[in-house]
DNA sequence: TGTACATCAGTGAACGCGCGTTCACTGATGTAC
DNA sequence: TGTACATCAGTGAACGCGCGTTCACTGATGTAC
């Protein structure tokens, strides 16, 4: 053997981390497997002895990320108030204007609904323990009641999402933030961080 | 002239009409101009003697669905509770099976967002048109707290209907729309609709 | 009323291009002697 | 310690294919006489 065993496990990550970015900018359609290897560091030639296919290469893509804003969302457990820390995060300008890190869900939810039932079941696995840790954040009793809550959080946080991406007007993206922010929290903390506050505290990656 | 001069606008309409029902299907970047044209009963060539561009057929589309989807809500007023008629006819498996008719958004809004400004632009004139219908039957006393909620609630239902078009599990998809009804509707009223209601009162198209 | 004709809606083949994937190869690496 | 070598991670050109778009044409149509 030539190459220590983790050299070629650390080209699959950097792959992986690139497919990360382009895929949530630009959608899995939108990116090809080219620009994935090119903004990796490497050739195009070389990616199917990492993966089996471009389709393969998204499942894991968005089991990671997941599993990313997964593990960042258990940590803002320690927070004082970590559903209202993850309601504020989600709906900002920086994590709109840079989908490339961030939740894939706005960007990639509904090309996922167009792949075979065996790729959207990996996908859902990974979808239900981000759900996991969501709910570990919930306020409320009952387990049922904060898994409910979690669900309906997390549609209405990568529909507000979409929409202010979509939308061209900055003013109206704001407002879809502030129209969610009011629905989702109590009236005194649904004020929008203040970039001042916003860089006092900046985003852990 | 030898064409009566609604010759061509029928046309015109019909390609619209099949365009609609792919790029809800398939989206935009999945639906070739080919496979519309041939929706639409005509060979590709004809298509750029109606439109500029694939881009604007999208747009073009995008304003008649949404226009259409306001129609409907419009007349929904006339129901006696249209908020949670409107709602349970969002979350519901047949929405939910057939994208080709019903809300562009879900489908749709993650590419808008990677279209020029000038094109997002006529989206959002469109999506005005839909808030402002939307907000008309929203519950609440003042027209700025009814737009908000209008925001709010349609960020919620697109958002559901993504995620329950992406898993693979029936159950859970069945889960985000009770979830979902839960957090927009007072409980007595979130009952999913029974196949027997839903076959007394079939969609209007 | 009947026919020749000008119009233009729609046809179908072709264009250059970028896609996902394959494959013969190159050359950097750690090992064996 | 130094060198020859086997391995295989990565290269780069090529593949067939479908895409959005163009264009010379065909033929159904309503009109003019």
């Amino acid at each position: 053997m030539r190459y220590k065993p983790e050299h070629k496990q650390a080209t699959r990550d950097r792959i992986v981390a690139a497919a990360g970015r382009l895929f949530r900018r630009q959608g899995y359609q939108g990116t090809g497997v080219d620009a994935i290897m090119s903004e990796a560091g490497l050739t195009p030639g070389g990616f199917y002895a990492h993966f089996a296919s471009k389709e393969a290469l998204l499942l894991e893509t968005l089991s990671r990320c997941l599993g990313e804003r997964a593990a960042s969302i258990s940590q803002a457990v320690a927070s004082d108030d970590p559903f209202t820390a993850m309601i504020q995060r989600y709906l900002c300008a920086l994590h709109r204007d840079d989908p490339g890190t961030g939740c894939p869900l706005p960007n990639l939810a509904a090309e996922i609904s167009r792949l075979t039932p065996g790729a959207r079941g990996k996908f859902t696995a990974a979808l239900e323990h981000y759900l996991a840790d969501v709910q570990s954040l919930m306020p409320g009793v009952s387990p049922s009641k904060r898994r409910e809550r979690a669900i309906a959080t997390l549609s209405t946080l990568m529909g507000a999402m979409t929409l202010a991406r979509a939308v061209s007007d900055k003013a109206l993206s704001e407002e879809i933030f502030e129209s969610v922010r009011h629905a989702l929290l109590p009236a005194q903390k649904a004020r929008p961080m203040s970039p001042t506050t916003a860089r006092k505290k900046p985003r852990r990656r």
